[in-house]
Order: C-alpha cells, then sequence, then structure tokens
DNA sequence: CTGAAGACCTGCCTGC
DNA sequence: TGCAGGCAGGTCTTCA
C-alpha cells in the first residue's frame, strides 16, 4: 500500500488523533506478522507523545514515567492500515493488533498481507537498530541533492529506476513515485544509472522531490487498498502521468505508455518523452 | 562487491 | 459461474 507519502499522510493522521493518548491495554489476535510481534504490555500506562517518521517507518513515541521514552516502530509493509474507532466496534477484517486508549477510543491494525512489522524498544535504541542502520537520505532532506545522488550512480551499471528504490541510497521511492519521478525528469527507467549526466541527476533530484510533496500535498495515492486514518481516500492517482497507464497516450506527446519489467516490477513509461 | 530473482501472503481482476 | 493465472504499493535473502 505505503510509499513514503501515504505514510507521512498516516503519520501526521495518528499523530493528530493520539497526541496524549493513555494506553490502557493491547491485544494481539495472532503472533506474528512478517516477524513475531512484540510484547506491547510495556506501553501499558504510558501516554503518545508524538508520531514520527523515518523513510516508511512510523515512530510512535510513548512518555514513559521513570524519565525515559519507549518507542513503537511500525512498518505498514504493503497493505497495513491504522484506523482510529471507538472500542464497541467489531473487529474488521485481518484486524490484527488493537491498542485500547483510556477515552473510549482504540487504534486497530490491519493488514491484508501481512508484510507489516513492529517493534518495541528504548528511544535511544533505535539509531542502532539494524532498520535504522539501513536507511539512505531522506528525499525531502537538504541531505538528499544532486551531489549525494550523483556521487551513488558512478560506476552503477543497474538501472536509474532500481537504484532510486534502494532504500540504502535514497528511503521512500516507491514503484509508483520511481516511475512519475523518472517521467517528470524525462529519463527512461532502463537507463544505466552511470550513464547519466550530472544535470540529468539534478533534475531527477528536483523531480523526486516534486512528485513526493505533491502527493502528501494530495493525501497520498488511493491506488486499490490506500485509505487515510479517517477511512477517506486520497486523490494523488489521479495525477498519474504514467503509472498503471500503459496502452494509454501521455498527455505531453500522445505516444503510448509502456510497461517493461525491472527486477521483478512494473515499470511505466513514455518511450518519445523518457531517454 | 553488484545486480537479479525468489520468497513472504492474500485479494482481486482477467480470461478461458 | 468457476477457476487458474497473473498481478499488486516493500523488504529481505539467496544466488550467480
Amino acid at each position: 500500500m505505503p510509499e513514503l507519502p501515504e505514510v507521512e499522510v498516516v503519520r501526521s493522521g495518528l499523530e493528530g488523533l493520539l497526541k496524549g493518548e493513555k494506553v490502557l491495554s493491547s491485544q494481539c489476535f495472532r503472533s506474528n506478522l512478517r516477524y513475531p510481534l512484540p510484547d506491547f504490555s510495556s506501553l501499558h500506562g504510558l501516554s503518545i507523545a508524538c508520531v514520527k517518521r523515518r523513510s516508511k517507518y512510523l515512530l510512535f513515541y510513548f512518555n514513559g514515567d521513570e524519565g525515559f521514552s519507549r518507542l513503537l516502530v511500525w512498518h505498514l509493509g504493503m497493505t497495513g492500515q491504522f484506523h482510529v474507532l471507538d472500542q464497541s466496534v467489531e473487529a474488521g477484517p485481518h484486524e490484527h493488533v488493537r491498542f485500547d486508549f483510556t477515552d473510549g477510543r482504540s487504534l486497530r491494525y490491519r493488514d491484508a498481507r501481512r508484510f507489516g512489522y513492529a517493534e518495541v524498544m528504548l528511544e535511544h535504541e533505535w539509531p542502532q537498530h539494524k532498520w535504522y542502520q539501513a536507511l539512505g537520505v531522506e528525499p525531502l532532506s537538504d541531505h538528499f541533492n544532486v551531489e549525494s545522488l550523483y556521487a551513488c550512480c558512478q560506476g552503477r551499471k543497474a538501472p536509474i529506476k532500481n537504484l532510486i528504490m534502494d532504500a540504502s541510497v535514497v528511503v521512500g521511492v516507491g514503484n509508483i513515485y520511481a516511475a512519475e519521478a523518472l517521467f517528470l525528469a524525462g529519463i527512461h527507467p532502463a537507463r544505466a544509472a552511470g550513464r547519466i549526466s550530472k544535470k540529468r541527476i539534478e533534475a531527477l533530484v528536483l523531480a523526486i522531490k516534486k512528485t513526493l510533496a505533491a502527493a502528501i500535498k494530495a493525501g497520498g495515492s488511493s491506488i486499490s487498498d490506500f485509505v487515510k486514518v479517517d477511512g477517506k481516500p486520497g486523490y494523488f492517482a489521479h495525477c498519474f502521468n504514467v503509472y498503471g497507464r500503459e496502452g494509454e497516450a501521455c498527455e505531453q506527446c500522445k505516444s503510448k505508455v509502456l510497461r517493461i519489467t525491472q527486477a521483478g516490477r512494473s515499470s511505466f513509461y513514455c518511450p518519445s518523452c523518457q531517454h
């Protein structure tokens, strides 16, 4: 389901709804998602101080009574969803975890494909964690710029699309936004990363930032089952130039949008606008 | 080291 | 209508 814009939309929705909420109890309806689920009981009695994001990880910071913060780290995988519902609402399909708060509401986690995963840790453990250590720069930060991306591309024969989807290079760019950003930059998805000029890499950096920022502003892309915390869809999917548009006319030049498979995933592009 | 492919799991759409 | 096959937004592991 989610790439970075969708996770950011979920994050801001959850923070607005849950800041200050105190966890009364939690329930797991199965023992594992992608990995075994952690013991959530150390969060009981603690309040949510804020909800942050790093890459596609949601970070729930809890105020402890003993002067330290606990952190709940959650990845939504492909189909994970959070919903805030009254405790009286019955469990929906694929509801695997639920947290009840002292105010009568609850946070529900649904995940049909169960690719999501979660861990509870102390705040200071997160930067040392292997999940965090594997992450590259945030695409919307100043650390992601023409110098850093161009340096990563040098000597690489992999297609540029694979490289910008590599989370150790830059995080949060998934299959959809990779396709859209490459279209904006006029770069063919199969072009070898090391054979792109610095000027075109600069255009790509700007295109990635622009695409992600626009998607966040639109509330994310609702393809198939993405919904925001309030259950409403995002609207960015209406803005796609190439993703999912195989056979349709390119808005810019009227050529037919093509689809190829790269690293086992579909890539959509316009053969005359992208080289 | 790099890059490609398979694995994880379920739902939904297409075509026969 | 029913069912097999292909496909889906992410990551990790394995293999060449």
